[in-house]
DNA sequence: AGCCAGGCTACCG
DNA sequence: CGGTAGCATGGC
């Protein structure tokens, strides 16, 4: 067992699941990956995923719930939508200038899979995803066995000395890769745990490595 | 009051 | 290529 897995091990005993991603109407659904259910819950996570850049999830829950009092959440409601009422639907999350054309972007490219699955190096290609989102979509709406990095995440591993301070994304997203498939031969499994330990990483630095000095009252031990 | 949040693009050297 | 300003609201 190596020093990935280990922490993935102590956070998962520590946090139990997490049941990520969250669904408007639904929330959290620890120990059911029977999610996203349909397109309906695809798209949301996709929806979701470009939302939540760089601003904390409660305020993406007030995004979506505007969209959804509105009766505008889904694919074909905020395409035909106004840009300014999509904006103001938004607005609790921030950046909502640049998110409304990120989301309409994002639409286009959707509606032009014709159902099918994105690859992550499409999703790239659209205006507004970047890796971390792309990871997202592919990680929690697709089920593809893409990890997923963060801020969060790079904070606790350069705690740790896993990576150093000058870690690409890359470079953290294909070590976590390569660590847990060398523990995890089943893919349903690996998945699973590629999904729980980003939200893990989440919760845990939610409340040791969010404010300075990282990592004060962390107990992991690795 | 100031810092931080489940980032990305554009533009710089 | 790496580094950084700008984007914006909300919570603590």
């Amino acid at each position: 067992m190596n020093n990935i897995h280990k922490l993935y091990k102590q956070l998962y005993k520590t946090y139990g699941s997490q049941g990520w991603w969250p669904i408007m109407g639904y929330g959290y659904h620890k120990n059911d990956y029977s999610f996203p259910r349909d397109k309906n819950e695809i798209f949301e996570v996709c929806l979701g995923s470009i939302l939540t850049q760089n601003t904390t999830f409660t305020s993406v829950v007030k995004s979506l719930q505007n969209l959804q009092n509105i009766g505008c959440l889904s694919v074909d409601t905020i395409e035909a939508m106004n840009e300014d009422k999509l904006k103001r639907a938004i607005k609790p999350s921030g950046y909502f200038n640049q998110k409304a054309r990120y989301i309409l972007e994002f639409i286009k490219f959707y509606k032009s899979l014709d159902g099918g699955i994105p690859t992550r190096e499409e999703l790239l290609e659209v205006k507004g995803i970047g890796e971390e989102t792309a990871d997202s979509i592919l990680l929690y709406g697709y089920n593809r066995l893409e990890f997923k990095v963060d801020a969060y995440t790079k904070r606790v591993f350069t705690h740790f000395a896993l990576v150093d301070e000058k870690a690409k994304y890359s470079d953290i997203k294909y070590l976590v890769q390569d660590s847990l498939k060398e523990c995890i031969k089943d893919e349903t499994e690996l998945l699973h745990t590629y999904q729980e330990f980003h939200a893990l990483i989440v919760e845990h630095s939610k409340r040791y490595y969010s404010k300075k000095p990282y990592g004060r009252g962390c107990f992991i031990k690795l």
